[in-house]
RNA sequence: GCCCGGAUGGCGGAAUUGGUAGACGCGCUGGUCUCAAACACCAGUGGCAGCAAUGCUGUGCCGGUUCGAUCCCGGCUCCGGGUACCA
């Protein structure tokens, strides 16, 4: 029999819609559950990509083989639909972007259908639906009423705020002020970057290193705007804490740690000579005080101009500009020349009331610490480098942790900078009373941090880089915030009762050039007046695409519920995502606000988990090959001929080079999975791409790989449907039986373990055996199907079918593992001399090592071998080798 | 610059994490079938030497630990990802 792969695969894929075959259980009292997610997709109008299938196959094997162990297994897909290339679309044809979305999303879904991914698709969800984004709405309103209570780590309804008596007192205004300042959603004027090409502003995320905009590539400006903010680094350490019982790749954690970007330290109080101000600065080597001989502070700190005298008003000023000036340019730049100039104000340091002048420099950030530090040149290398272009003086302070000799006399005399280890020296005041001479770097940072609280001219302080989330974007295609600014300036909320706020109707998409977001256009909407006349205005900003995607998990537990986010029962039962997958570059940003969100749900006990994402796992990108010549430039894939495996440009005839590129349209090196699908069934596309490498590692598409696992597919089917190669008797022979156990073992764990290439292998191995051997019994072809099914569906839904079962395999129970099968009996022993291997030898497994060791000196082949030496030592393992040392 | 990965045949990759390097697949070579080709099937396939048995060599490079290293340690080279003066 033929494999049929088109007429079988639509076949089952109706079966499986018909009969409901993957929806979820209701039942919440299986003890085992598995909730196993995929990263939705923003339904883009190119369709799906051979990216795309890689995850998505990943996670339906695993739940299908969940499903064969008897789990509940919630899996389930949806659409991340918010998004600019909708409203882009808009802009240019009038098409309204609900249109364009709807029109995507059904492309997105008949494709993904046509791969037979056993979604429960009464679950599908749509970040643009009203009925999703009304709970958006409401996790909006949640975070706005809620505040972070330092001392318990936790989030907290602003109902339980306490109000400082002073604040009581000092009336309404300032009470809400107080509130709004502790609440994890703010509105403020911030300076914010600014895509002009995209008429939208963007969070520092979004922002690439080289200044721009990682969705266009245009650069970005600052810009002065209100907006909505989110106070997540108040979450920062419970966001550090929380890896700790995760199974996350370490990369990952590592990147968000670094994003978070933790660092320890203290704050000391400077006193700005002539002023009655205190100039805070933020250092993690308050030990080396001493060797401060010098400050500088950001040309935007508040302070700066305040401080600068007469002499150099206009020195500072000059530099102030330009320093906002580059800020708009090309920043990486002057990233490495230092520049700066002198205020004319000094400072004292603390520890030894010593003058110490103050410089403003580009190179301390107004955004992180006090925007302001103290520099010690003799251990910073960026104050070093200042410091030498302004010859400012260099004192060192420590005894150096070096041997060369000529290195530690350089340090001693300032000629060089040292930030390792070392004694510190210089570094003792009589009339402060500190002294940490003597003690090495983290001694005297202890003993510092103790002085300065002591002394009141400081504290220990945590830092980090982590900024508020600006979170509010200038566009049309996105969740409303359910926010009215009143005439007087009161910003209220929505009730509960009056979400979702949808989105009004629009002539004009294109948003303003000021930062105006095309909402403002919608009059109607826009106005509101209260029960008393007072008038309002709607927020016209929209949420940005991150706001669906933070908690679109949380929905899929019960994604039809109009009265609730979800039922609590559902969330407890189903939560965590027990696997979730998707591609790295959701590594900080996505991850990080889910995390943060779900934090705040937790502390609000609306979710009942502190993480919600248990196990997470990377796809690797799939590339392409693509040719360039010997210049080096990329050659069109449809320009390229191959003769005797090398390349050639078919119309000038140069050879090219293959190398491995990422996918596009103008190298001609897409793969389109439709397209696949129609030429090798979706089981080859399936299978191909687990076949081709672990799932985590980049790895280059290659079409003549699809053909090797179809070529596995239709053997398979070949033999297993030919009820000739069945045998009539029950009992198996021992060498498939044991290959067959073998080959479930090794795809169990290797599931488990989410390595299917080796899985697929392990299935090669088998058929192989079974096709050599000629015959097997109907039972070993039911096992075998089981074990392929998760795999290769519909090829198992027909085979299974062949084999005279009436109903689908989806729910058959796992094959289980006999182990006393897989026992060896005669161990194959490799036998080295001087680590060489030279032969090897059967042996009975139980063998002891002495009569081990007796056989293989026994035999013919090692006397060869022992007779160009004496023997020295004899390393038997058992079951694992022989080792025969020799000295000449 | 810093942080995190990685480097194994012609290619994708495998190796119980210290114990027979190259599983499985692709490609290639030879054979069977065919008028022929494709498909399918059988056999071979890291490199060098040899008719062969076999020997030497071999996991980016240099060195070390060990009876034994793709795996551990030290020092490099190259490639990929993240990050950008974070005090």
């Amino acid at each position: 029999m033929d494999y049929n792969f088109e007429e079988i695969e639509k076949k089952w894929q109706r079966y499986w819609d018909e009969n409901k075959t993957f929806r979820t259980p209701d039942d919440l009292t299986n003890p085992k559950k598995c909730y196993v997610l995929d990263m939705f997709p923003y339904p883009s109008g190119a369709g799906l990509h051979v990216g795309h299938p890689e995850g998505y196959t990943a996670t339906d094997i695993y739940s299908r083989y969940k499903r064969m162990k008897g789990y509940n297994v919630l899996h389930p897909m949806g659409w991340d639909a918010f998004g600019l290339p909708a409203e882009q679309y808009a802009i240019q044809t009038g098409t309204h972007p609900s249109e364009t979305t709807r029109k995507n999303c059904d492309t997105f879904r008949r494709q993904i259908k046509s791969l037979g991914l056993s979604y429960d698709w009464e679950r599908e969800i749509n970040t643009t639906d009203p009925k999703y984004f009304k709970w958006t709405q409401w996790i909006f309103i949640k975070l706005y009423n809620t505040w972070f209570d330092e001392k318990l780590q936790k989030g907290r309804p602003v109902s339980e705020l306490e109000i400082p008596d002073n604040i009581m007192k000092s009336g309404k205004d300032e009470i809400t002020k107080y509130v709004d300042s502790k609440r994890l959603a703010y509105y403020d004027n911030a300076l914010v970057w600014w895509c002009p090409e995209c008429r939208i502003v963007c969070s520092n995320e979004e922002v690439l290193y080289d200044g721009s905009h990682e969705k266009c590539g245009n650069k970005v400006e600052k810009k002065n705007l209100k907006q909505w903010m989110l106070r997540i680094p108040l979450y920062a350490e419970r966001l550090l804490s929380g890896f700790d019982d995760l199974e996350w790749p370490e990369g990952i954690k590592e990147m968000q740690r670094n994003w978070i970007g933790r660092s320890t330290g203290a704050e000391v109080d400077f006193i700005i000579e002539g002023f009655d101000r205190k100039l805070t600065v933020f250092t993690t080597r308050p030990d080396t005080l001493f060797g401060a001989t010098y400050m500088v502070i950001a040309p935007e700190h508040p302070l700066t101009k305040e401080i600068t005298t007469d002499e150099h008003r206009e020195s500072v000023a000059d530099y102030i500009r330009a320093a906002s000036m580059k800020s708009e340019l090309d920043r990486t730049d002057l990233a490495r020349e230092k520049s700066g100039v002198f205020t004319g104000c000094y400072a004292i340091n603390p520890v030894n009331r010593k003058k110490i002048p103050i410089w403003v420099a580009d190179y301390v950030l107004t955004g992180y610490g006090t925007g302001a530090i103290m520099a010690v040149p003799a251990h910073d290398t960026r104050d070093f480098e200042f410091a030498e272009k302004f010859n400012l003086p260099v004192i060192c302070i420590m005894d150096p942790d070096v041997d060369d000799p000529e290195q530690k006399s350089r340090v001693r005399e300032g000629k060089e900078c040292w930030t390792e280890d070392g004694r510190f020296i210089n570094s003792s005041d009589e009339n402060t009373g500190i002294n940490i001479n003597n003690l090495n770097k983290e001694a005297g940072i202890a003993l510092m941090i103790e002085w300065l609280e002591k002394t009141g001219t400081g504290k220990a302080k945590v830092n980090y880089k982590l900024r508020d989330w600006l979170f509010s974007r200038q566009r049309y295609w996105g969740e409303p915030f359910p926010v009215i600014h009143w005439e007087n300036g009161e910003i209220t909320l929505l009730d509960e009762n009056e979400l979702p706020l949808k989105l009004p109707e629009l002539e004009k998409y294109l948003p303003g050039d000021s930062g105006e977001s095309p909402l403002a256009n919608a009059d109607e909407w826009l106005t509101v007046t209260d029960s008393s006349g007072r008038k309002g205005r709607r927020e016209t900003n929209t949420m940005p695409q991150w706001a669906g995607s933070c908690w679109y998990y949380l929905r899929f537990i019960d994604p039809g519920n109009d009265s609730r986010i979800f039922d609590p029962e559902k969330e407890k039962y189903w939560m965590p995502v027990d696997l979730y997958i998707g591609g790295a570059e959701h590594a900080v940003l996505h991850l990080l606000y889910s995390r943060f969100w779900h934090k705040v749900l937790f502390d609000l006990g609306i979710v009942s988990t502190d993480e919600p994402y248990k196990r997470l796992f990377n796809q690797g990108m799939i590339l392409a090959y693509a040719y360039e010549n010997e210049l080096g430039a990329k050659v069109s894939a449809d320009l390229v001929e191959e003769r005797n495996g090398k390349y050639y440009n078919k119309e000038t005839g140069a050879p090219l080079k293959q190398i491995v590129a990422k996918m596009s349209k103008s190298l001609k090196n897409v793969v389109n999975p439709d397209d696949v699908v129609q030429k090798y069934g979706a089981d080859s596309l399936r299978l191909y791409e687990m076949f081709m490498g672990p799932l985590d590692i980049i790895k280059p598409w290659d079409d003549k790989g699809v053909k090797g696992v179809f070529n596995f597919l239709a053997r398979t089917f070949r033999f297993f449907s030919n009820q000739e190669n069945i045998t009539s008797g029950k009992e198996e022979s021992t060498d498939i039986l044991k290959g067959l156990h073998q080959a479930i073992r090794k795809v169990e764990g290797d599931i488990e373990n989410l390595r299917f290439n080796t899985a697929i292998s392990a299935m090669m191995i088998f058929l192989n055996l079974a096709v050599k051997k000629g015959k097997v019994t109907r039972e070993t072809v039911n096992i075998f199907i089981k074990i392929l099914s998760p795999f290769a569906p519909h090829l198992a839904e027909e085979l299974w079918r062949i084999q005279g079962h009436d109903r689908s395999i989806a729910h058959e129970p796992w094959p289980e593992v006999n182990e006393e099968l897989l026992k060896e009996d005669i161990i194959e022993y490799p036998v080295s001399f001087n680590g060489k291997l030279r032969f090897t030898i059967e042996l009975p497994v139980n063998l002891d090592k002495d009569e081990i060791t007796k056989r293989v000196l026994g035999d013919e082949r090692a006397r060869k071998w022992l007779d160009t030496g004496t023997v020295v030592k004899i390393i038997v393992v058992p079951q694992r080798i022989v080792n025969i040392v020799l000295k000449k």
